[in-house]
DNA sequence: TTGTAGGCGTTATCAA
DNA sequence: TTGATAACGCCTACAA
């Protein structure tokens, strides 16, 4: 089975048109007769044609796609913001390619080689948990391609952020805790090589401060907040003397803990009170039902969306060292609820 | 800020070696001396070299990437079936493009005319429940290019399927709740359009059969088995005169009409047992944890992958109207066991 | 409104 | 082992 592709020579030899015609009736430009165009576009049809892409993408320099990397689609808060990327884009008539590091620093090097020798008009990126160099974000920007970061900011210069305040939400929700009564407080807290996580465990330490509460190094957890570090965690938690709320920096983690904890008894919120952070579905039916921060998912994709092609359609003249801060919002249920 | 797109011509007249030599170092060909291979890649180097993986597919007419359409990423069951398509792609060296179709039937075909038009060697997908007609499929088959449709098999002709046999599970879950007592069992079933669940509600009417249980229209309620649906489908229950079972066809509409169930009274499993479908994660927390069905989701897009990859390599050879199907598992929890 | 000609960056064939 | 040349399919000055 041959590969028999019908391209533009194929019609204009049907039809005795120059392929340059043929070209410009397929691209349905106004220099050319309706009369023609018809005649070239039924033809096309009949034929079966399919404009090569590539083709056409490396004549024009131009490929109408651009590049999405997240850690892992499955998680709620990225499969929500992909929607909102790909509504955006599509409106533009852009094409997306979606990939997942896996939080994984080499294939997030890997993958911003495959969209540079791929020619995608830009990159939206939410970068791994591991990544602490930026080389491969610099040569990529060399190259003068726009490059936005999304939710994991990116310590680069000149780089563009869409992110949230998470020192300020992180504070928010442990005086959340504070305010039902809480005073031993546990923090599980992201990897600190993470701008991100960084902030969030800076928020709940400024926010033990101002209460006069102590900060204790054994009481912050660094993990990878996967499920199983969740087990973990609530292991530890019930080889402290003293712990009656926890501050999780996502939800999955938070929720493992709490199941493993009560399983041994552990009441929640009464006992041990906790607040997670994604809004992840399952924060919703698990019972007790876990109050958390919900991100602007869907909107946050749609608006670094809107600042990239901005930035592709300016050609590299408005490459401003922008941040864009959305809010999050702190949703409160049952397993912070110590007052009734 | 131009783009200064470094090419073979680049270093070719730095070095005064000839392109096509510095094409073949690249590609580390044998046919070049080790010493002028490294002085071609350090200069290379030194320049910021990017391969233009446009020019190279167009002239190879290879492009080592293959598409991916599934109807959402978020499904618990869609994103760990990419996991397995990716791990075995990496390992083969293709490149993966993944789509959604949002379970669009116009969105579907506009999709694999971009995948058409990019080239890829090879789709697998799981087709939209909207989807009915399948000319876009045979458009491309025309091409000779593999096409492999997993999870949701399709009717066409010589198409290679990669599913689980719906018809005997759906068979066999309903027989779990005859088991358990029940006798009045009302039936979640998805788009009739899709062979699917066409097979698991055949599943069910032959359970019903086997045991002597009446088959009645007005048990089975058909829907998109949306959140939504779910609720609109409890209310439905709550109408009928007896209801002591449920055979759902997939988790987020169980669990939803779940919810809404027990808000108004009914105790599950003792009133009304419940199992669902796709064991996404939340059936597991979910209080009564979900009876559901595992279906092999990492391994059957591993398999998918490599079936795709057999085909590509056999350059059209191997054709063959294959059908590979995989084994699920019944996974029972407490919305179902009524007897202790 | 249509045709001519050349090139995007790479690789394959042939010759040296 | 290396070089010259043409071609993949498309688009776009420029000319007619």
């Amino acid at each position: 089975m041959k590969n028999n592709n019908v391209t533009i020579h194929d019609i204009s030899k049907a039809l005795e048109i120059d392929s340059s015609t043929v070209s410009r009736a397929l691209n349905n430009s106004p220099r050319v007769s309706q009369k023609t165009k018809d005649k070239i576009i039924s033809k096309a049809n009949e034929l079966g044609y399919q404009r090569n892409s590539l083709a056409s993408k490396l004549r024009t320099n131009k490929t109408h796609s651009i590049g999405v990397i997240v850690p892992r689609i499955s998680r709620h808060f990225f499969s929500s913001a992909i929607a909102g990327i790909e509504e955006t884009a599509y409106d533009a008539g852009y094409d997306v390619i979606i990939c997942q590091s896996l939080d994984d620093y080499e294939r997030e090097k890997k993958l911003m080689n495959t969209m540079l020798s791929n020619r995608v008009d830009g990159v939206l990126i939410s970068i791994s948990m591991k990544t602490t160099e930026h080389d491969h974000f610099k040569e990529y920007q060399k190259q003068g391609l726009p490059i936005l970061f999304f939710d994991r900011p990116c310590a680069l210069a000149n780089s563009t952020n869409v992110i949230i305040d998470d020192f300020k939400i992180g504070k928010e929700v442990t005086e959340h805790l504070i305010e039902q009564g809480c005073k031993d407080i546990v923090h599980f807290s992201g990897p600190q090589t993470s701008q991100l996580y960084q902030q969030r465990t800076k928020g709940f330490k400024a926010a033990l401060e101002k209460h006069q509460l102590p900060f204790r190094e054994e009481y912050v957890f660094e993990s990878s907040l996967m499920k199983e570090d969740g087990i973990e965690m609530a292991k530890k938690i019930l080889a402290l003397p003293k712990v009656d709320g926890v501050v999780s920096s996502n939800d999955t983690s938070a929720i493992s803990a709490m199941q493993h904890l009560k399983e041994n008894g552990i009441r929640i919120p009464q006992d041990i009170a906790f607040v997670g952070f994604s809004n992840e579905p399952v924060s919703a039916v698990f019972e007790p039902s876990l109050t958390t921060v919900k991100q602007p998912d869907f909107e946050m994709g749609k608006i670094a969306a809107s600042l990239l092609f901005e930035q592709i359609k300016s050609e590299g003249n408005l490459r401003i060292n922008q941040t864009k801060i959305l809010e999050p919002e702190l949703i409160i249920r049952n397993s912070s609820r110590k007052k009734s």
